[in-house]
DNA sequence: CACAGTTTGTCAACCGGTTGCCAAATATTG
DNA sequence: CAATATTTGGCAACCGGTTGACAAACTGTG
């Protein structure tokens, strides 16, 4: 049960530390084992001859004392180098300024981008970013889900694994934003994967193929199934055979152990659920001899990190990530503000990003 | 710089939100429907007929109650499914359960291990991580980490960009760990260099190399000057010849910038600052009809997410990135528990991966 | 059974801000 | 200039736990 927090809004900087104490009143502060003590707003009033209420008042609510006072107040502040303690005042208020952000795997790069996304809109906006993990596992991320929502204002799901209902939940108590998945009620934003499918699709058709396969992800993953029904309604439109193969694990090593049902299929195109299964397939064909575009042609889908360190470079389907996490955070701190949430779910396009892992068919 | 915004009206709410009008003498929390307000150890006390303090006792002073109230109490806060309020925890003692962790760049995957080991650590001893990124900007660092050591009880550095006095600084406010860096007073985790690179450079002389080019990173990393006495040393040892080469960035990019200075200087092995610069030098060189490692051989450093995505795979230096994670969240959680820093920094071994960029010179 | 020594629970004073309410100070108006 | 409206600052009660001091309740002993 651990739990964590925190925020920082870091108002009053500038003047140097200590050292200067002026001496005036009574040495004020002093702590526990900490030596080093931060003045308080009782330290400031003592200095500036008002009330810590006024003080408070000063800080945090814009023109609710005198122009005179307010500028007295600060000048105090800033010489006492003051910092809001950020529990004290959560205490009363229950405000935070951070949010929280679970993901289901720190390591996988399709993450970072929404991470850094999410962090720097965050911190734009002088909110803070909490992160946890919940290891792919909907159990541990439920406990990590309602521990963070009890220390922060607003709570992002990342391509959350736990079911609708249980977000339906963690929603009705505080703002939430889930990104790469649907659900109604909750605002959401997901990559719209019509556009980099039809893309990704009709160019495999100029370029000669006539049968398709996808390898599918996670079970349990939502978006598996929005991309298989993209592939398959754009396979259809644009004349294609499509067929859908399962991977055991949506990572390097599931797209290796995928690649014997691919060659059995007897596609010459394939769209995997993501780019780790497409370069694991990739590698594992290549192994065997194959060639790539020449002989059998390589989509991915989002655009991690990495994807064009592969030779030939991975086609793929890029999704804006980095965009979903400013969007979730935008939504929750507008949310916060009192706004209403979106109705709808909020999409972002997709593109393909054409490499090498992908042309015309040789054999 | 006005930071707080007004809004806010939700007041200590004693009984807004339903209809219960009621109005009898003190009935703050009412808990008709499962979990929803968070029960307080006043409710505990309430329910088990004791003082909150000794609530308080029974929950985080373990013997300090006897075994019969703790049942009782402990009982009674299952059933109001009680949660402590960190904030209020924090308050009086100071003491937050999370530790902060500042990385240069959220989205380098040299950090990724780092964080996922610190994370995972400070999990398992009930600490929480909270994340900043400084941006590469030595100000921005400064900045962060100050903010952060307010909130946190302790601080780790992961490469920090700032310079020793100002980490000492920190240091004598709460306990901090650097990683990737030796700063003489402040408890430090780095990866000893020494051993890896000496396979790697006697592993390049095994194979017939005789010139050696080392590619620097950023002047300011503190590791870019280590790994270079490294490989001098080594290079001295094995009888190499060695060179070194600066880049513009520690890039994919940086790495494509520098191939023409690797081409000018005559070497026939390349030892990089880090697996980026190795993989854009690699393709550059590719591109230009080189062929690896059959007329250059290439060794990367750290063994990042993505090293063995190219073709030829990465060989490279790998740094237990992880491993420092773990060890500087154990550091600074020992220290939290009143154990003494240890005086000298903790190494950690790092290891030559071979793969298939370097080998036998076939020219 | 009285008495000193331990446990165990209670009281009350914090930690550092926030905010409703009220009175004093100031501004506006007849 | 008096009377009323509006600011502005102060008081004090919180938020939810922690902890030192102390008394009541037990324990063991002579």
């Amino acid at each position: 049960m651990a739990t964590g927090f925190f925020c920082c809004q870091a108002v009053y900087d500038g003047a140097v530390t200590d050292l200067t104490s002026a001496g005036a009143a009574t040495t004020p502060t002093r702590r526990g084992r900490g030596e080093k003590s931060s003045a308080t707003i009782y330290d400031i009033a003592k200095l500036a001859g008002v009330n810590p209420s006024t003080v408070s008042r000063a800080l945090s609510k814009p023109g609710r004392v005198s122009a005179k006072t307010q500028k007295i107040i600060e000048d105090a502040a800033a010489e006492l180098n003051y910092q809001v303690n950020p529990f004290a005042r959560a205490l009363p208020t229950g405000r935070t300024q951070t949010i929280g952000l679970i993901v289901a795997d720190i390591t996988n790069p399709t993450f970072f981008d929404i991470i850094r996304g999410a962090e720097t809109t965050g911190s734009a906006r002088d909110y803070t970013l909490v992160l946890a993990e919940s290891a792919e596992s909907p159990e541990t991320e439920v406990t990590a889900a309602r521990r963070l929502l009890s220390t922060v204002d607003g709570l992002i799901l990342a391509s959350p694994r736990m079911d609708d209902d249980q977000i339906r939940a963690l929603a009705a108590d505080k703002p939430v934003a889930v990104i790469n998945r649907e659900i109604t009620g909750v605002p959401c934003v997901v990559p719209d994967v019509n556009k980099g499918i039809s893309e990704a699709v009709r160019s495999l058709a100029a370029n000669g193929h006539e049968k398709l396969a996808y390898v599918a992800g996670p079970k349990q993953s939502w978006m598996t199934a929005r991309r298989w029904d993209g592939v398959k309604a754009a396979a259809e439109w644009s004349k294609l055979s499509a067929v859908r193969l399962e991977s055991s694990k949506p990572t390097v090593d599931g797209g290796r152990q995928v690649a014997r049902d691919v060659l059995e299929s007897g596609a010459t195109a394939v769209i995997t659920y993501n780019d780790l299964l497409a370069i694991g397939l990739m590698q594992e064909l290549q192994a065997g001899g194959m060639s790539v575009p020449d002989q059998i042609s390589i989509v991915g889908f989002d655009d991690i990190f990495g994807a064009d360190f592969t030779t030939p470079a991975l086609t793929t389907v890029r999704s804006p990530l980095g965009e979903c996490g400013t969007r979730a955070v935008t939504i929750l701190l507008d949310m916060l503000q009192g706004h209403e949430a979106p109705g709808e779910a909020v999409r972002v396009e997709t593109e393909l990003v054409v490499r090498g892992s992908s042309g015309r068919l040789l054999a």
